[in-house]
This record gives C-alpha cells, sequence and structure tokens, in this order.
DNA sequence: TATGAATGAGACTTCATTCAT
DNA sequence: AATGAATGAAGTCTCATTCAT
C-alpha cells in the first residue's frame, strides 16, 4: 500500500474529531488554531491535510453527510406497523439530538458561507436531501412524496424548536400525534380511492 | 442647544435597518464597518447608538422578536374553518418567507454567541417563543398544546426545509395535509369522547 | 466690563478644575469626553474655550506653575533659624504631598508631550525653575547656588521617592538631616574662609 | 521540526529593545505598530511574545529593573574613601544620564498605568526599592537608613532635576558637596557618641 | 454661548495562512 | 510529514474634533 492511503485514512481521521469542534462555536468563530489544538496537532499539520479553512469546512460537511444516514440505518431496528416505525425514527433523533443539533447548526453555517443561489444548487446538497427522503420513504413505508416530506418537516420543526426551547415538546408526543393522523389519513384515503 | 434627535426612535430606526445585514451575511461574518456603511452613517455614529456588536446584536433581536407577531396577526385575514386558517398562516408565511428565512438565520447566530444552558434559560427567547405559542393557539383555535406545538413544528420545519431547498416542497401542499390530519384527528377525537 | 472678562474668568475657572483631572489619569489616557464629564460642561463648551486637548494643558501647566510659588509663599510662616526654616519647608511640602506628587506627574506629562531640545528651552519652564530657586534661596537665607540647589534635589527626590514607594521614608526625618548637615557645613566654610 | 528559537531568549531581546521605545514617547503615545516597527518585526510576531501592550510594558519594567543593578555594580569601580564613592556613583549616573532618565520617565508611566493603591503595594515595586537601597548602603558603607535615603533622594532629585533644566546643576558639584556633608556628619556623630 | 450627535483616522488586537527548519 | 514562529490584512472599538441646532 502506498503512503497515500495512510495520508487520506489520516485526513479523514481529522475531519470526524472536527464536527464537534465547528458546531460548537461556528463556523466564524473558531479558528483553526483552536482546531489544530482541539485536534492535537499544529496548524502546520492541518494545513498539511486541509488547503485551507473553508475547505476543511466542507470537506467536513460533504464527510457528514455521507456518514450520516449509514448510521441512521444501522441504529434503526425493524419495527412493524407505521406508528411503531414513526415512534422509532423519532426516538432515534431524541437519543442522538446532541448531534442533531450540531447537524442543524452546521448547516446553517454552511448556508450563510456561500450566495444564496449556490445553496439552492449545491449537488451535493441535492443529492443529500434526496437520499434522506428516499431512505425514509422507505422507512415509512409511504409513498406519497408529499406525506414523506410532511413527515420529514414535523421532525426538523421539532428538532429546531428543542434547539431553542429544550425540553418542552417531547419526541414521543409528536411521534404519536403524527401516527394517528397518518393512519387516519391513510385510511381515508384509501376509501376515498375506492369511491 | 443639542441637535435635535429622538436618540431612542433613532436607535430602533438603526436596528431595523440591521436586520437584512445581520441575515444575510450572518453575525460573526458582517464587519461594524459594512453594517455602518449598510445604515448609511460612520462607525463612531454606530457607537455611538450600540456600545458592541454583541450589544447591537441582541438589541436587533430583541426588538425583532417584539415586533413579529404583531405583523402577523396584522396581516392575517379572519378566516373562518380550521383549514382556511391553516392555509392563511402558511401562506403569509409564504408570502414572507424571505423575512422568515433571515429570522431563522437570526435565531441561530443569536444561539451560536452565547453558552448552551444559557440560550434555552434565556428570558427573552422563553417569552418570545411562548407568546408565538399562544398565539398561534388563538389563530387556529386549538387548545390541546401538543397539537398547537405539532403544527408550529410542522411549520418551522417547512421553513427550514426551503431554505437549504428551495421550492422543493409547496406551503399549500403541506397546508392542505395539516388541515385535513388535524380535522380528521379532532372529529375522530370527538367521537372517543362521545363514547 | 465686557464680556470677555467673563469668558476669561471662566476658562480660568475651568483651567483650575483640570489639574486633578490630568495629574489623576495622565495627559495621553484622560479623554476631553472624560475632562468635559469631570468639569460638567459638554465637550462643545470644552472646545469653545480651549481650541485643543494639547493647548488645554499647556494653559494648565502655565497657569499652575504661576500659582505655585505664591501658594508656598502664602503658607509658609516665618520661622527663625536654618534648620526651623528647612523644616517648615520640608513640612509643607508633606501637607500638600498629593498636590505635589500630582505636579511632579502633570511635569513629566508635559515632558513626554514635546521634543527634549524644546523642554530644555522652554522659557516657561525656564523662568518657572529660576523663580522656584530664588525663592528657596530667600526662604533658606543661603546664597551660594550649590546649596540651594542642593535642598532642592533633596526635596524633589524625596517627593519622587514617595510618589512610588509611599510612606517609607518621612519629611521631617530628612528635614532634620539637611539641617544639621547644612549648618555643620556652613560653620566649617566660615572657620576656613577666616583662616 | 519548528523553526529553532529560543522563545524565552528571543522574548527578552526584544524587550530590551523595547526601553528607549516607550521611554522616548511614553507609553500612551507609542503605538504597537511602531514598536513592532522598531524592533523590525510584525505586530503579530510581537503579539506572539507579548500578550498585550500592558504585558508588554510590565515585563519590560521588570527585566528592567533587575539588569539595573547589575550594571551599576559591574561599572562601579573600587573607590577607597566615602567622598570617593559618593564621586563615583554620581559619575556613573551622569555618564549615562540620558539611561536614567528615561528610566524615570518609564517609572511614572507604569505609575500612571495602575490605581494609586496598587503602585505602593507592588511587589515588584518595592522588591527593586529595597534592592536598589540595600545596594547603595554597601557602596557608600553606611548603615544608617535614613542616611542612605538621603543620599538616594538627593540623587533621584538631581536627575529629575536635570530632566527639565538640562546641565545647569553638575553631578560632580553635588557630589562634592554631599561627600564633605557626610563626612563632617558622621564625625559629629561619632564625637557625640564618645561623649 | 452651549450642546451632544456625528465623524473617521487610527489604536489595539486577532487570525488565516506561509515557511524555515 | 510536522512544527510553530512569522506575517499583515482586517476586525472591533476609541477619541479628538467639528458642526447643526
Amino acid at each position: 500500500m502506498p503512503k497515500i492511503v495512510d495520508h487520506d485514512q489520516y485526513r479523514k481521521e481529522l475531519l470526524m474529531k472536527c464536527f464537534d469542534l465547528f458546531a460548537e462555536k461556528g463556523y466564524a468563530s473558531i479558528t483553526m488554531r483552536e482546531i489544530a489544538k482541539g485536534l492535537g496537532v499544529s496548524t502546520g499539520t492541518l494545513y498539511h491535510y486541509f488547503p485551507s479553512k473553508k475547505d476543511l469546512f466542507w470537506q467536513l460537511f460533504e464527510e457528514q453527510t455521507q456518514q450520516d444516514n449509514q448510521a441512521i440505518a444501522a441504529a434503526l431496528g425493524n419495527a412493524e406497523t407505521l406508528e411503531e416505525r414513526i415512534e422509532g425514527i423519532f426516538a432515534f433523533h431524541g437519543k442522538h439530538e446532541d448531534y442533531f443539533h450540531k447537524q442543524i447548526l452546521l448547516a446553517v453555517d454552511f448556508y450563510q458561507q456561500q450566495e444564496r443561489e449556490e445553496v439552492i444548487n449545491n449537488e451535493t446538497l441535492k443529492q443529500m436531501c434526496e437520499e434522506s427522503r428516499q431512505f425514509t420513504a422507505e422507512l415509512l413505508g409511504i409513498k406519497d412524496p408529499a406525506l414523506v416530506n410532511f413527515g420529514i418537516c414535523l421532525l426538523m420543526g421539532l428538532l429546531l424548536l428543542r434547539l431553542f426551547e429544550g425540553e418542552v415538546v417531547p419526541f414521543e408526543q409528536q411521534a404519536q400525534l403524527l401516527g394517528k393522523m397518518l393512519t387516519l389519513y391513510l385510511e381515508q384515503q384509501k376509501i376515498q380511492e375506492g369511491t
């Protein structure tokens, strides 16, 4: 094996360690020296692996995005009913809430770093969103994209709310509501279709 | 006699103009010089009205928070049915989407400026959230807090999603879904209570 | 009386009040706003009476210098023997030590504000020093300039030492030493001259 | 491997070079840019070695203080009689008058940088003064502290006088006076003790 | 005459980045 | 590959001074 493998391997290790650092202080507020210190290397070494702060941040964002869905999929058990599956997903986010909060903060930082148009046209982002959507669709066993988005929005909103307000609104409560409503809604749809 | 200026009045005017500036570049990225330029005053004048960048930012956040609900209340027509009211609220947010996106960005910036615990215990924030919740409850004519939160989360999540993905998920669609689901859910609740 | 008299009168009043302000923080550290506040006027008014900070400072220095010897002369009683007179002078400086410390600080600040050569050639300063020397000579009844300077140096040095070290070295002690030494010295001189 | 630089060594070198810079313009008037330029380094480097202007200034003051007595001791020949020793000390100060003038200016600047009480209770200062006093006592071979202070005051006062008035009062003259007076005084003391 | 809002140059300080070792 | 000293542009903030009222 050439050295390149080690280099790349090490780069990724550093990258993963960066996640907390960036999320905790924000892109603009954390300094390269702080990052280097947090990683236990010198600034020189940091720059040896990443050409610039911006680049480091984007690499982090991409890497993070890739690892996300894998993590969720791996962690989710296989529940039976729709309601159980929903509660499973919400519970998972509750369990790893700190991580998802950081994810949101990271994403907003990412957003602030570029021009509006760029964000919306950003391929990495698009792909990530699409994957996430498909993934959720499969998990829930729902096909109507509008309904999938409904669930995703509720979950994202819940995370955002709790980011600011703390534990005021419980995951379980909202999961149960969503479960019941979706079930009711889908039943009625079937009836109407049958008509 | 000094120059006749209503200090406090002028301070608020400057404050309101700051909103876009902060929201567009983010707290840490925009410089006081840029803000001053954007306001059409010198840095000296800026510091005459606000003792520091941080203070300016927090004053902005408070002022903004106060004006928000007023604006929504004023703009909202008086719809009849629950579904109409929901669609009204969503449509309003769609119409002023740019503003609400900035609001979210501002809020996240606000969040990054302080220690975690502080945010959650922050009185201004608590009050703002509470008001917003009560206000939404009244608008919708719903009393169950869990349901109110359900709606709020969906709306916030939708805004967040659209911030990153653009127009992929329409306001109207989600509003209609929420309307139908809530209606179905409430009907069923009545039946069960009746039992 | 024309208004000019009032103007000048007021100017001097302000000037005298400035002494403590300058002495306490130092020329460069105190701001015009602080001075204005300390005087109980606006910055505008301050600039109405003094064209610049530098000018204000120099006017202060000159005014102060003029009032000094008058104050000392007025305050000194008429002692008989040389030793008594010396102790009187030292005691007077001890009593008004705070004032003389400020005087020194002011003088050093004055010194730092200009080029070396200027200070030494400065007429105001020369005159002040000369007056002070003659004045002291008369007070002590000593004619040999070298001896007068001896006393002046001792006193200035004592003030400077106490500025930094506090009450470590007492005025009375040094005054007595000087008194005895001068007396002894003058007696011996007489004897030698008689020879 | 990093650049091989003895951090502490270099820090002290920079420190010593700062002395003239501070003394010539005064603490408040000289800028960090000017200091950096005077040292031949960038402002960044300056801040790499000293966390702030204030800290740089205090470090300078301490370092200077430490080196002073060493310099005097080293420079002083071994004179025999008291009068010779006094003249030696005065001559040394005359030879390095420019340096001692700067020392005084630096000390006064130091004084202006802090609260009054702090200065008098400052440990560094106390120690410096005490050392200086003991050192002078040994040089002169005088034990009575009052007499040592007498000499120190005279010398300090002479330096201060010459700072403002230039060469008006010669070192040699005052040294001779002090020599004679002390000798006379000590002789008389012996006689009185004998009685 | 008196006020204090307004100005903008310039102060101290930080920080992404480079580079000699 | 790794280090951390060095850089200097740029950030926040201050302050002597001006000027409309």
